[in-house]
RNA sequence: GGGUGCUUAGCUCAGUUGGUAGAGCGUCGCCUUUACACGGCGAAUGUCGGGGGUUCGAACCCCUCAGCACCCACCA
């Protein structure tokens, strides 16, 4: 083996032999284990909350495939509707093209041609995170059979009632041109006016004054509202007030939506533009006041990019003066303002806090448009997939992630499921020359449903569906849904969800309630939430902030230019470029040096602490390779002194020493650890017992001790056999133990370390995972060793206090030492005189002691002599603050005894615990005391 | 406006049913001892955000205040 571990060298390897043999399919046989990939975009690449992510779900995966289970991780992507079709248009705009030019086959057929492209980059990032996902079995929410599945589905929910078309305001985003679902509107505060406008009434001198931080829409308003109560305006209601810069009459009209407490009390009426005006429209639409209004008041003033009608696009322009007509909507902002301060109707301009909303894709302000859009009923969908969740069926962990749910999914409003972009699942309805609509499965179902003539053209609907509608279905449609097949008798419910709270309302919601519906059985048992994972300050890792982490680039290193050129080039603000280009010099002057997929992953498990969002700091990673290169050479020292040599798999009598005892014990309760952590799904307790086991128990002590061992010229054969019988098994147990969170190191280790500990098989990957095994726990074992590591840590402790090198070997006096303390002595004596480097040991008995540093080990006093060379100072120093430590928590102990009450309430076996230590405290201060004042009067 | 979290060593975080506050990284010493300098050995470091309560006993349970995050929401 090389000296230093070093990833490239094995994990290439590994994976290809893992995946060419099909060791990541389901074995058919044991109980059924499955989880679904979050699919990602198709024609995206790996982030960091993706590598996270699947290392958490891979590390599940392995460790129910050890566990003997039927073992799937489903493969798949998405198709991402508007996030690829938007690459694909950019990348037409650069040929100064829109997709318009190409019309919406060709159009269509490019999209396919770039996800041939770069489809590739996410699985192939997939596979070097170590992924073990059933490639054999991949699916793409738009391939043929997902594709079925999204038109039965729609089909049989529009045959419910459960999906209908209807008008109404959508949010729209005037760049993208399409409606988008509330989920993808981002409301964020930005600094606006409230503009107070004088409406002046018809009849009389009057007006009214309206407070509105939209004035552009006033083209379109239907009426001023006051509420029905407010003395103020109560005459006025029923009224007619004349529509600045228009003239168009508009009724007053009472609603209880109005604050009067708000701005002036009147608010005008906007129905086509705002949704709260909406909602007080419809209350008041048949009333004689809104039906003498043009268009009954529903007054559409946009273009669908959100530009002021004009006369060549719409009849209703010649509401609007010809001078707004075409302007975009924040250049008619402003001239109206412009305008009603001159016609001296501008009352007053506030500055104003307020929520804009905003598409998540393109950043553009979001209209609220009337249009036809295509809407699943939800209210019916959500009343089981709340109670799935109530009454336990489905677990969120962390548990309080459920009361998120909750708390969308009660005040659920109908879903948006229309989009007018191209990519996509077509809607299937069709529509013939009456307008009349058809839903069914294909354009020839439709004819046979209605016995339609063939004379009769139908047109498809020309939209899309929402992406999210796809992925509700993953669950079941990549199980081959409709179909009943054999796979979904199996595998559905799936046993846990792994991903972000990000989704939980946009996918997790969704699937709990087509898989309720269709499959009647919840999609997944548990719903696993991780966190967000943010870089070393915390900061969301963004392009545009310029600190995204590539974890390809933390797998294989990156040298800092071009690190640098990643991060500013394609930015959406090239500004920001010199500031990002400072910023990644200062915090990564060597660039990113490599650390390999398992350190990486050892990483993500280690942070991932219950469902908190993790920064992820480089030197975390690094202590993390570190480990790894521990691990790497443990392995080497073993197969140093085992390999071609009796490890005792052959029979052959087996003495063990009280380390290997030692060790096999606190394997087990690691073992126990682990498994009860990875339970909980607690990858980072489960990844500090592996660490701490591994490192301060196995390394610094076990490999230690089996030194003296291995290397005197006493050692029996029995004994060699043991320790090397121990070493051995020992760790090909830790690797098993290890293996879900570090596939590659383990497997390349295990491969040497199996055959000496008389274990074969072809891959660790299909070893069963170890078990605890309560009856090797054995607590006296290691109580002779905590004597034994407490002699050897004084030893230790003086040495490092009173700079004595480490090589040079010590002589040690005893005093004060039981039967017991000389039984042990003689036991261990060679572990002691290695580990402690000791030249000698003797005891003392009535002896006067030489100038010395002591330690206590119990009551035994241990003594190393100084010969003159003592530092008086640097051992009293040392001495006085043992003494203090001591005292501390005798004081503690005492205070707590002599409260009455402390002893009468709480358990016998406290109390006792505490007096004894306080007889155990006191002694050992006492013989401090004593060492103290000998020194002293040196 | 409603909701959910968080606050523990310089930094990042653990802390199971209340019973002696822990780890990693960093820091400071000593050491190239033949598994590992991506290392070994040793050391230092805390008013557990503030205040109050329950309890024999609180980092943990309750109340309250402060600060920081995030999510949801139609106040024009």
């Amino acid at each position: 083996m090389e000296k230093a571990y070093e990833p490239h060298a094995i994990e290439q390897r590994w994976y290809q032999t893992w995946e060419q043999r099909g060791w990541f399919a389901p074995s058919g046989t044991g109980t059924p284990y499955c989880i679904m990939i979050p699919p990602p975009n198709v024609t995206g690449s790996l982030h960091m909350g993706h590598a996270f992510q699947d290392t958490l779900m891979d590390a599940l995966i392995r460790y129910h495939r050890m566990r003997g289970d039927n073992t799937l991780w489903q493969a798949g992507t998405d198709h991402a509707g508007i996030a690829t079709q938007m690459v694909v248009e950019r990348q037409l705009a650069g040929a100064g093209q829109s997709r318009h030019d190409l019309g919406r086959e060709a159009f269509i057929k490019k999209v396919w041609e770039w996800k041939g492209e770069s489809g590739g980059t996410i699985t192939r990032q997939l596979r070097r995170m170590g992924s073990s996902l059933d490639w054999t079995r991949e699916r793409f929410t738009m391939d043929e059979g997902l594709s079925e599945s999204v038109k039965e589905v729609f089909v049989r929910l529009h045959e419910e009632g459960l999906i209908y078309r209807g008008k109404r305001l959508v949010n729209w985003d005037p760049v993208l041109h399409t409606a988008v679902s509330d989920l993808e509107v981002i409301a964020q505060e930005e600094q606006g006016h409230l503009w107070h406008i004088r409406y002046p009434l018809v009849d009389g001198e009057g007006s009214l004054i309206v407070a509105t931080t939209r004035p552009e829409t006033m083209l379109g308003d239907a009426a001023v509202a006051v509420h029905p109560g407010d003395e103020r305006y109560r005459h006025l209601i029923g009224q007619l007030v004349k529509l600045p810069l228009t003239g168009r009459r508009i009724p007053v009209i009472a609603d209880e939506y109005v604050d009067p407490a708000f701005g002036t009390g009147c608010v005008k009426i906007t129905p086509a533009h705002d949704f709260n005006d909406y909602q007080v429209w419809l209350r008041h639409r048949d009333s004689t006041a809104l039906l003498a209004v043009p268009e009954n008041g529903l007054i559409n003033l946009f273009t669908i990019d959100a530009k002021i009608i004009a006369s060549d696009n719409a009849p209703l322009a010649s509401l609007i003066p010809p001078q707004y007509q075409n302007l975009d909507r924040f250049e008619a902002r402003k001239r109206i303002v412009a305008d009603l301060e001159n016609a001296n109707l501008l009352v007053k301009t506030d500055p104003h806090k307020m929520m804009v909303p905003h598409g998540d894709r393109s950043g553009a302000v979001i209209e609220p448009y009337l249009t036809d859009q295509w809407y699943v009923k939800v209210g019916p969908l959500a009343e089981p997939a709340i109670k799935a969740v109530e009454d336990g069926r489905i677990k969120f962990v962390p548990e309080n992630w459920s009361k998120t749910y909750f708390e969308w999914m009660r005040n659920i409003e109908d879903w948006c499921i229309s989009r007018q972009i191209w990519w996509g699942h077509r809607i299937p309805a069709w529509y013939d020359a009456d307008g009349n609509i058809y839903v069914a499965r294909s354009e020839a179902e439709v004819r046979s449903k209605h016995t339609l003539a063939d004379s009769v053209v139908l047109t498809q609907d020309e939209d899309v569906l929402d992406t999210w509608f796809s992925s509700a279905l993953w669950p079941f449609s990549t199980l081959g849904w409709p179909q009943q097949t054999p796979e979904i008798k199996a595998l559905y419910p799936t046993n846990v969800l792994v991903t972000g709270f990000d989704i939980i309302f946009f996918w997790v919601a969704r699937m709990i309630m087509m898989g309720l519906k269709f499959m009647g059985d919840v999609p997944f048992r548990e719903v696993y939430i991780h966190g967000l994972v943010r870089d070393a300050h915390g900061q969301k890792m963004s392009k545009s902030k310029g600190n995204v982490l590539d974890p390809i680039d933390l797998i294989d290193g990156i040298d800092l230019e071009t690190l640098v050129s990643k991060r500013t080039t394609g930015l959406m603000q090239p500004q920001m470029a010199k500031a990002i280009d400072k910023a990644s010099r200062k915090e990564f002057p060597n660039g990113i040096p490599a650390h390999g997929t398992d350190a990486l992953r050892f990483t993500f498990a280690a942070l991932a602490s219950t469902g908190r969002d993790i920064k992820f700091d480089l030197g975390r990673i690094e202590g993390y390779r570190n480990f790894c290169n521990k691990l790497w050479n443990a392995a080497r020292y073993v197969l140093m002194n085992t390999e071609d040599q009796d490890c005792g798999v052959n029979g052959g009598e087996l003495e063990v020493s009280i380390a290997d005892r030692w060790i096999a014990s606190r394997l087990q309760r690691t073992i126990d650890h682990v498994n009860t952590a990875i339970g909980h799904y607690r990858f980072d307790l489960a990844a500090q017992a592996i660490y701490e086991f591994t490192w301060n128990e196995y390394c610094d002590w076990y490999l230690e001790l089996s030194k003296p061992v291995l290397q005197s010229a006493d050692s029996s054969a029995a004994a060699l056999r043991g320790t090397r019988h121990t070493l051995v098994s020992v760790l090909e147990c830790l690797l098993r133990l290890t293996h879900p969170i570090m596939p590659f190191i383990t497997e390349e280790i295990w491969q040497r370390i199996a055959p000496l500990a008389g274990v074969s098989g072809e891959t660790i990957m299909h070893q069963p995972y170890p078990l605890a095994d309560e009856s090797r726990n054995d607590a006296a074992i290691e109580t002779e060793m905590d004597w034994l590591m407490r002699f050897i840590l004084g030893v230790r402790n003086i040495r490092g206090e009173m700079n004595i090198s480490p090589g040079k070997p010590l002589p040690v006096l005893l005093q004060n030492g039981s039967a017991e303390d000389s039984a042990r002595l003689e036991r261990y004596a060679l572990f002691l005189k290695t580990l402690a480097r000791l030249e000698s040991i003797t005891w003392l008995d009535g002896a006067a002691a030489p100038e010395s540093a002591t330690a206590l080990v119990g009551e035994m006093k241990l003594l190393i002599p100084m010969a003159g060379l003592i530092d008086k100072d640097a051992e009293l120093a040392r001495l006085t603050r043992e003494i203090e430590k001591l005292g501390k928590d005798l004081d503690k102990c005492q205070t707590k005894l002599a409260n009455s009450s402390y002893v009468e309430r709480a358990p016998a076996e406290v109390v006792a615990q505490d007096r004894m230590r306080v007889t155990e405290l006191r002694s050992a201060i006492e013989r401090l005391d004593e060492q103290a004042t000998r020194i002293r009067a040196l």
